[in-house]
DNA sequence: TCGAAGATTCTA
DNA sequence: AGAATCTTCGAA
């Protein structure tokens, strides 16, 4: 089952200067796959429920990811709703956890390259100019004034507050 | 070891 | 507005 979808809503975490980043802390357990090299996918778990879908963006020993918080689903939506397994309309996938759940992720994707068959990034519909939208971080009690995240203005999937 | 906080979501 | 739920990390 091929399920595919279009990234709406980014944010950034940072190597330097920015405590709200799981590499911070230097390369810990958990944050250590942000020190690995771009295309590295790294997927966390949080709130005793839910996991996160990132890649790794610097080269080897720097750190750095970008979250992936809101995608446009195109194919395989039947597939994406009972993934969800429950009621969702347009909340498929608008929000972090949410895409992960649709998309059927999980933590067994941590640490692995970005590739068929479990996942691929290609280069898609572009977010135009006029409709990229740069704000604050959302869920994060640190560095908030950081303008770090990304969304394509008026896309119904991008995730609310 | 222990405890607090967490890049969230759902229900009430 | 608050609970759910458990891993991670720094401090003790």
């Amino acid at each position: 089952m091929l399920l595919r979808a279009r990234i709406v809503e980014t944010e950034a975490y940072l190597e330097k200067d920015d405590a709200a980043a799981h590499c911070s802390r230097g390369p810990t357990p958990r944050a250590k796959v942000m020190f690995g090299k771009a295309g590295v996918i790294y997927v966390y778990y949080i709130y005793g429920n839910y996991f996160m879908l990132n890649f790794v963006t610097e080269k080897t020993g720097l750190a750095g990811a970008v979250l992936i918080r809101a995608v446009e689903p195109l194919e395989g939506i039947p597939a994406m709703e009972r993934n969800r397994k429950m009621k969702v309309g347009k909340n498929l996938t608008n929000g972090p956890a949410k895409l992960v759940l649709a998309l059927g992720i999980d933590g067994s994707l941590n640490g692995r390259t970005l590739g068929l068959p479990h996942l691929a990034v290609y280069e898609g519909k572009p977010v135009k100019q006029k409709d990229l939208v740069t704000t604050t971080r959302i869920g994060i009690s640190v560095a908030q004034e950081l303008p770090l995240r990304f969304y394509e203005k008026g896309n119904p999937y991008v995730s609310k507050k």
